[in-house]
DNA sequence: GCTTGCTATGGAATCCATTTCATAAATTAG
DNA sequence: CTAATTTATGAAATGGATTCCATAGCAAGC
């Protein structure tokens, strides 16, 4: 109800003082500080935050194009990027868009609108071009490796780390290697399956087909996986899967068949979900946490410089040797 | 850059008209109408949001106090509320305060600020009186059971719920029945208490205080709590665990130490999590995408009517037999 | 022919805080 | 004792839309 010219008003000063005070400045005496407070108090009034948006230009808020929270490899993201967020007093708003391309663009529609003072994506179908002509508008951060572009990105190096998984099993023995890929047509998946076939040419194996397996994105799904290999004739003896939770559901219907693991089949899953250590799983740490929390400080660090120079920040991955390998 | 005074002089019309083509106002002519968007296009316009949000009073964002996203519980609710939010066009804004009070307060604090129309709350440490403080600046809903106050909600009988389950545990012939619960100090968990004393009472049995394990929070405590019973001279040979994750710990563990499921130990859980679909766990579905899905419905209500009756409305929860009991 | 009602348009007020600029008093420096 | 700072204060411009109100042309109703 009140505004700043009221408070103005009633404790006999400018709204210029009433202003000062409200931001801390110095150059107010005592006494028409204490008289400006004592006012909003008595009014019990506070900034229509929408007025200091408009005339400073900045929001506090920043947007994060998700395709689904309620999966662990996002959800992890976003607790690193809320916290963060929460540490700096900026606000997140969270667009979930299920990489729906018209909502993945309303997003970035928000930066040129000036509602939001920066965008993280942490995956998305758009192209490079798309975004490339919001970057104009304020600080973008992507979480995919897309190589030099005009804006920011955090990224695992997804090949080196599936390469890496699979030289592990090859350094046990294993030889006769199955895949169990998540979103079939996910930026990294493509990567992936590069890295796989560079390492097949690499040891000599062929490509089998049947040992490929698609949108693997849940538990359910690696149970389902289980039932394919057991109807296979000619059967790998180990796989590697893209996602502890999809490891977790395989592996107990493997307990539930008979199967036993590592012996009969070998499992490395990523991402060192809370699952995957109950049940002993080797997997590939992909500091999940860490790319939310370095994506908000790349974005919030532009922000206060006001720098759009694009950065590139790599994370490491580690192996973490359980026994499922 | 542009803003709508310089399209109107551009368009050779009033920034009224100018507004009205911008907001799909029936009376402007076809001629003036394409006049201003076509120098729209030209300069490459948008609106400035937050003078919209300043002078209409609204900004079509609401923000969900959570306490961490990355726990089952709680994304999933999200995941429903972020559906209707981006069907609804509505912004929704992430405050993942870990139960900080100063935090909690700074979001409704939001709300008197306008900066936001409403405010989802899904777990909280506040009292009824500090938020009732704030019911005055625009609709609060609440995922708890509070009771009748001047705030919305959305709630599970966790009384009944809980009872349920152990009825249904008594009805399967066992009689000494653990319990794992949550966060201690959860607004549940003392429903949930009493629910278990009440049931005690009811069959008559006592109270065994080496039966209640609290703070049983992921996959690794579940995992913990075995250990725990293996240990014990007098044993349950039934456990209610309050989150399907932490009971898959458990069976996992159970099974890794030859403890037979349900013949020694009948378990049952809560919230049908995936990956108690796949050990097969029964479980106590508490419909948690209608948590998410009814609260900013709710929310929107109030926001469209600008009515601030508090509603509340009661959600189902039923048991899904599988075969852990 | 006169009253309504609808279409079309623009001027001006409004939302509310920040910030630049101008001014003046009080210090401090030299 | 004058010049240069520092402190203190307020008027007015600014950010950029929406909307109330006034005006006027035109068609329909009786």
């Amino acid at each position: 109800m009140a505004n700043i010219k009221e408070i103005a008003r009633m404790a006999g000063v400018s709204v210029t003082t009433v202003s000062r005070v409200l931001n801390n400045h110095p150059y107010v005496s005592e006494t028409k500080r204490t008289a400006v407070l004592k006012t909003i108090k008595k009014l019990n009034y506070t900034r229509n935050m929408n007025a200091v948006h408009l005339i400073t230009g900045r929001t506090h808020a920043i947007a994060v194009i998700i395709p689904n929270i309620n999966l662990f490899y996002f959800s992890v993201i976003i607790e690193g990027l809320a916290q963060e967020a929460l540490l700096a007093q900026y606000r997140l708003i969270l667009c979930q868009t299920d990489y729906r391309h018209e909502e993945e663009l309303k997003v970035l529609e928000m930066l040129r609108n000036k509602e939001i003072d920066g965008v993280v994506i942490v995956s998305t179908r758009m192209s490079s071009e798309v975004i490339d002509d919001y970057t104009a508008y304020g600080p973008i951060v992507i979480c995919q490796d897309r190589g030099e572009r005009r804006f920011s990105s955090v990224y695992i190096e997804h090949y080196s780390a599936f390469r890496s998984g699979l030289q592990y099993l090859h350094d046990k023995g294993y030889e006769q290697i199955g895949y169990c890929e998540g979103r079939q047509h996910g930026s990294s998946s493509s990567i992936r399956q590069i890295a796989f076939s560079d390492f097949l040419a690499a040891t000599g194996q062929p490509f089998q087909e049947e040992w490929m397996m698609y949108n693997c994105m849940n538990e359910e799904d690696g149970g389902r996986v289980l039932h394919q290999l057991l109807k296979m004739k000619n059967r790998p003896n180990a796989l590697i899967i893209t996602g502890d939770h999809v490891a977790a559901g395989l592996i107990i219907e493997a307990w539930k068949n008979g199967i036993r693991i590592p012996e009969d089949l070998a499992v490395i899953g990523f991402d060192d979900q809370p699952i995957g250590r109950s049940l002993g799983l080797t997997t590939i740490d992909n500091q999940l946490p860490e790319m939310g929390v370095t994506a908000f400080r790349i974005i919030y660090d532009q922000i206060q410089n006001n720098d759009s120079y694009p950065v590139h920040r790599k994370l490491d991955y580690r192996i973490i040797e359980r026994s499922t390998v």
